[in-house]
Formats: C-alpha cells, sequence, structure tokens
DNA sequence: CAGCAGGGGGCGT
DNA sequence: CGCCCCCTGCTGG
C-alpha cells in the first residue's frame, strides 16, 4: 500500500522500479525466458520455486488446502480459493468491492472490473506496466489506480524518449538520482467530451497547475504519445517538489485514465 | 451479452 | 505471498 519513488529504468522497456533488486527481478521475469523449476508430471515449467509448487498442487487429486474455521470441511486445490471461501462464509464479506471509477458499477473481483474496465470504457495498460493496478480508497472500495511515482530524472529521460521516439536510453546511474516525487497520470478526459487532443507540439508542453492546498504546485507536462501497440494515448507527467513522502492524492484530471483514441 | 466464479499461471513486492 | 492475468462454464436478463 506504500508508495514508491521508482528511480530505476528497465532499459529493454518503460518499466520503473523503485529498487534495483526489484528492477533485477522484472528483468529476470519480465525478459528471461530462463524456466529453471520443470515439473516431473508434464512439460511445465516456471522462473521460480514458489510458482512450481503451485503447479504441483494441481496434479494432487486430493485437496492440498483445507479450511482451517471450526468445523468447517470446504477444502480446495489452490490456496487462494481457500481464502475466498473463509472471507466470503465465515466473514461475511460478499459485498463487491471493486468499484469502476467511471460508472459507479461494483464487481466482487478485480479482474472482473479490469474485463468491465476494458470492454465498456476501452482502457488500455500503460506501457511498461502489464497490469491495472487497484488501491483502496478511504471509502473501502477499490478503485483503478491513475498514479505512479517516479524520479525526476526518469520523467526526463522519458520525455526526451518520446520526443525523440527514438530508441530507449540506458538505464540511469544511481549516482544521478534524487528524492523528488514524480506522479505519471494517464489521462484521458471523461466520458463526456470525447477529447480531441490535438497537437501541443510548441516546445514545452508543460503546464503549471496549483495542487490541493498543502502540497507545492507540481508542474504537469502532458504528452501525447505512441503506445506499444501504435495507439495514440496521453500521459501526465506530474513533478512535485516533496521529497519524502508521496503527496495526497491531489485529485486527478477528472476521468483521467488510459484510454486510447485509435480503434 | 454482462457479470460471477473456479482453476491455474505470471510476476511485482 | 498476494494481486492480477487469462480461460472457461454457468446464469440471468
Amino acid at each position: 500500500m506504500r508508495n514508491h519513488v521508482n528511480h530505476y529504468k528497465c532499459p529493454l522497456c518503460d518499466m520503473t522500479c523503485p529498487l534495483p533488486s526489484s528492477l533485477r527481478n522484472h528483468m529476470r521475469f519480465r525478459h528471461s525466458e530462463d524456466r529453471p523449476f520443470k515439473c516431473d508430471c508434464c512439460d511445465y515449467s516456471c522462473k521460480n520455486l514458489i510458482d512450481l509448487r503451485k503447479h504441483l498442487d494441481t496434479h494432487s487429486k486430493e485437496p492440498a488446502y483445507r479450511c482451517d474455521f471450526e468445523n468447517c470441511s470446504f477444502s480446495a486445490r489452490s490456496l487462494c480459493s481457500v481464502k475466498s471461501h473463509y472471507r466470503k462464509v465465515h466473514e461475511g464479506d460478499s459485498e463487491p468491492r471493486y468499484k469502476c471509477h467511471v460508472c459507479d458499477k461494483c464487481f466482487t473481483r478485480g479482474n472482473n472490473l479490469t474485463v468491465h474496465l476494458r470492454k465498456k470504457h476501452q482502457f488500455k495498460w500503460p506501457s511498461g506496466h502489464p497490469r491495472f493496478r487497484y488501491k483502496e480508497h478511504e471509502d473501502g472500495y477499490m478503485r483503478l489506480q491513475l498514479v505512479r511515482y517516479e524520479s525526476v530524472e526518469l520523467t526526463q529521460q522519458l520525455l526526451r524518449q518520446l520526443q525523440e521516439g527514438s530508441d530507449l536510453g540506458a538505464s540511469l546511474s544511481e549516482s544521478s538520482l534524487q528524492g523528488t516525487i514524480l506522479e505519471t497520470v494517464p489521462g484521458e478526459p471523461g466520458p463526456q467530451e470525447e477529447a480531441e487532443e490535438e497537437e501541443e507540439g510548441r516546445g514545452d508542453e508543460a503546464t503549471a497547475l496549483s495542487a490541493s492546498q498543502d502540497t507545492p504546485s507540481p508542474v504537469i507536462h502532458v504528452v501525447n504519445q505512441t503506445n506499444a501497440q501504435g495507439e495514440r494515448e496521453i500521459v501526465y507527467y506530474v513533478l512535485s517538489e516533496a521529497p519524502g513522502e508521496p503527496p495526497q492524492p491531489l485529485s486527478p484530471p477528472q476521468g483521467a485514465s488510459w484510454k486510447s483514441f485509435g480503434e
């Protein structure tokens, strides 16, 4: 749940990570085809032991996981099935918690909301981020997270790459990194205005905005870019000065999203 | 067709 | 580990 500033950029894609170790993991999982862990029973293989163990559970005839609630006989072949059973049956937690921030429709599971966001509202993934993330709000609902934190250097590098439209540069050296916070707010106007963002091609695309009360006013770079799928998308890069803690959820532009305007 | 849910895999933390 | 992905079958409108 903690927000992190992403200082480390993957040289092979747009992924950014808060730590060298997480970047290393990213590169191993995302950019390596090595699958050292192999299943003896079938041709499955994977990149770590945990996943292999999960897979082995699927071979066992008997359910490997039991509900430990008293006198409950529920069992399943995956831990997450038991967990969700426990929440639903023994904790009475059956109300849909995942809420669409566009139309307020609620869903019981995140991936079902993901399907809704993609089908109904034409959401796409931001480049370098393989999935949607959901964040718990004050009202207890999980909503799509629209902000990520990166360093100023990374922002400027990304902006430069976007302007040049050329290949990805090398990853940043550790010494050049500062504690400054950047938020990336991929955006698109709400369902109302169907957005015609024409070229804001004049040299500096930065727009100054004043954020909420306490936070220093961030600078928002509005970038009209083409993502990996060749679709247009609008991205807001927000730089703020606060060095330590990420600022309060300065409300993103209404309806901000990763919607694209292609198809 | 939309939403729900079970099962199983990928991977960020 | 936990969250989210996909695939798939079921259900109600």
